[in-house]
DNA sequence: GTTGACCTATGTGTAACACTTAGGTTTTAC
DNA sequence: GTAAAACCTAAGTGTTACACATAGGTCAAC
């Protein structure tokens, strides 16, 4: 009932490559074949990455992600840490897409400026006129 | 006329590393002090700085930065390429913004669903109920 | 028995700096 | 006149979540 790398990799949809890194960061623990080396995960393993992708899909980091399974491992319910960092989140997810959003218009914004403006060649003086006159907000 | 690194870095509003870092990529050029190895930076180098900033509020990477000076002191008018560069990228921030906005649907869609929940004590079979049998989309 | 698909460990690369280390230099204040 | 504060140097490390490369050992099938 135990898999290698690959194999759960594939039950969890994720690479092989993502297994072995969540594993060196302690993540997910294997045992090893005494015949050749190579790791082994059972089932709580599964699980215990299942619940890794949901959390990632909820945007927590893996280092979060560790904090969370810490706790539980200690006996704790880590349900309200859980709420609690997923509430913090919201506004900054929102400063991100608020930042972005500002982003896109100032490239529109020169785009726009743009529009009308030649190329010009290259005098010694200016790298690019359309960067450098580009007026800002 | 020159000024030193600090110098520089107050004059373009950037702090002293990031002229260090812009340095030792090659968007800058410094000559040095022969009495103490000192960076010394002219009028040219403040002037690329600026550049370098403005090209970065409208979202170019520094690698795309090196590019668009390379061209410049080729003699070619990078103005055509920066028009190309921004437009291309105007969609991909386009498909961040959406990303983000999913991301932060999920999330407080994942509050809301919480909000009727128990914490639920750890019960050895589950980590977190409220990641674990939560449902996405 | 060899080919292809797997596995191991370790190291490097990604972006744009910030920070640290360990030291030398210059300026300022007493 | 000197000592502290504030600067400078180069080189290395840390950040995020992996992807990829290297050099080799293992396993299943044909």
């Amino acid at each position: 009932m135990t898999m290698t790398v690959s194999q759960l990799a594939k039950a969890a949809q994720v690479t092989a490559e993502t297994v072995r890194h969540y594993t060196r960061q302690g993540l997910l623990s294997a045992s090893k074949d005494p015949h050749n080396g190579y790791q082994q995960f059972d089932q709580a393993q599964l699980k215990r990455l299942r619940f890794i992708n949901q959390s990632r899909s909820l945007g927590f980091s893996l280092k979060e992600i560790s904090a969370i399974l810490a706790h539980e491992e200690e006996g704790d319910s880590p349900c309200p840490m859980v709420r609690d960092m997923l509430q913090q989140r919201v506004p900054v997810i929102e400063a991100q897409i608020a930042d972005l959003q500002q982003q896109l218009e100032r490239m529109q914004h020169a785009l726009s400026q743009w529009q009308q403006m030649p190329d010009g060649a290259p005098d010694g003086h200016r790298i690019c006129h359309l960067i450098e006159t580009w007026e800002q907000q």
